[in-house]
DNA sequence: CTTGACCTTCCAGTCACTGGAAACCCTATC
DNA sequence: GATAGGGTTTCCAGTGACTGGAAGGTCAAG
C-alpha cells in the first residue's frame, strides 16, 4: 500500500502519517521508487494510533501503549495506570472549562447585547484586582491554569 | 514601576509581559537605563488580559476585547458576540472531552489492571476498523512494490 | 569591588501537526 | 514521444501562547 491507501483506510492525513514516521511510531518500508510501502501490520498500528489519539493521549503515551500492545509479557496493570492518568487529566480539564463555561455564561447574561456601549462582560475584565487599592489586598487566586 | 512589579502585582510571569509587549499588546515605556518602565494602566492592561486569558480567550480575542474596552463608542453587541462565540467553542470542547471521558472510563473500568497482559484497553484501540473486513477486500495493489 | 538580584535581547523548544514549494514517479491519452 | 494529471518525495516554515536558557547590562548593598 502507499501512503494515500493508508491514509484512506486508517482515516489519517498522509501528512500525518509522515510525521509519525519521523517520530518513530511507524516503520514503513520502500518501493524501489522511494514510496512508503505499508503493510496491514503498518495499517493496523495506525488505526490504533488514531483512535488512541481520538482518545486525547499524547503521542509519548500512544507510543508508550503501543509497546505495551505488542509486548506479550505486559501487566495490564501498566496500560490501567496510563489510562487512569489520563482520565484525570480529562476530569481536570473538563472542570476548568466547566468553571470558564460558567463565568462567562453569567457574564453572558448579564450583557445587553445591544447598541449602547455599557457591557458587564468587560466590567468584569476590568475590575480591579492588582493589588493597587489603598489597604493590604489579599491576592484572590481566581480560577487559572 | 519595572517587569517585576507588574508581573507581581498581575500575576503573569514576566517572560509573559514582554511576550505581551512583542506582539503590541502592550506598550510600556522604556527607562533610561532600558528597562521597561509601566504605568498603573499598563498594569490595568495586564490585569484585563489575564482575566481574558483565564477564561480561554484567545489572544487575538483579547486584542479586540481590549480594543473595544478602549473604544467609548463600541455597541456591548461586539463584545457579546466575542463571548458568545467563545462560549460555543467551550462547549464543543466539554462535549469532545466527555465523549472521552466516558470511552475512557468505561475501559478503565473493564480493565483488571493486574499482572495479566489481557487488557481490554489495548483491545479497544487494536479493534479492526480498517475497512479490510474479510468479505470484499480489493487489494489496492498499485504502483512500485 | 564584589555579590546578587534584577533587567535586557535573542534563540530555541514545546505539541502535534499542517501548509506549501520544488521535484520525482507513474499511468493514460494524444 | 509529449503532455497532463495524479500521487509521492523531501525540506522548510508556521501554528498558539508561551517557556527556558544563554550572554550580558544595571543597580543597591555591604
Amino acid at each position: 500500500m502507499n501512503i494515500g491507501d493508508v491514509a484512506d483506510r486508517s482515516g489519517l492525513p498522509a501528512k500525518t502519517i509522515r510525521y509519525y514516521e519521523d517520530i518513530g511510531l511507524i516503520r514503513p518500508r520502500r518501493s524501489a521508487n522511494g514510496y512508503r510501502s505499508f503493510r496491514e501490520s503498518d495499517l493496523h498500528k495506525l488505526a490504533f494510533l488514531g483512535r488512541a489519539r481520538a482518545l486525547g493521549f499524547t503521542i509519548e503515551e500512544c507510543r508508550t501503549l503501543l509497546a505495551l500492545y505488542e509486548d506479550e509479557g505486559r501487566e495490564s496493570a501498566q496500560v490501567k495506570r496510563i489510562a487512569e492518568e489520563h482520565l484525570e487529566r480529562i476530569d481536570d480539564k473538563i472542570a476548568q472549562l466547566q468553571s470558564m463555561r460558567a463565568t462567562l455564561a453569567h457574564l453572558v447574561q448579564a450583557c445587553a447585547g445591544d447598541h449602547r456601549p455599557d457591557c458587564p462582560i468587560l466590567e468584569d475584565l476590568a475590575r480591579d484586582g492588582t493589588g493597587a487599592a489603598g489597604a493590604d489586598a489579599p491576592p484572590a487566586g481566581r480560577g487559572g491554569a
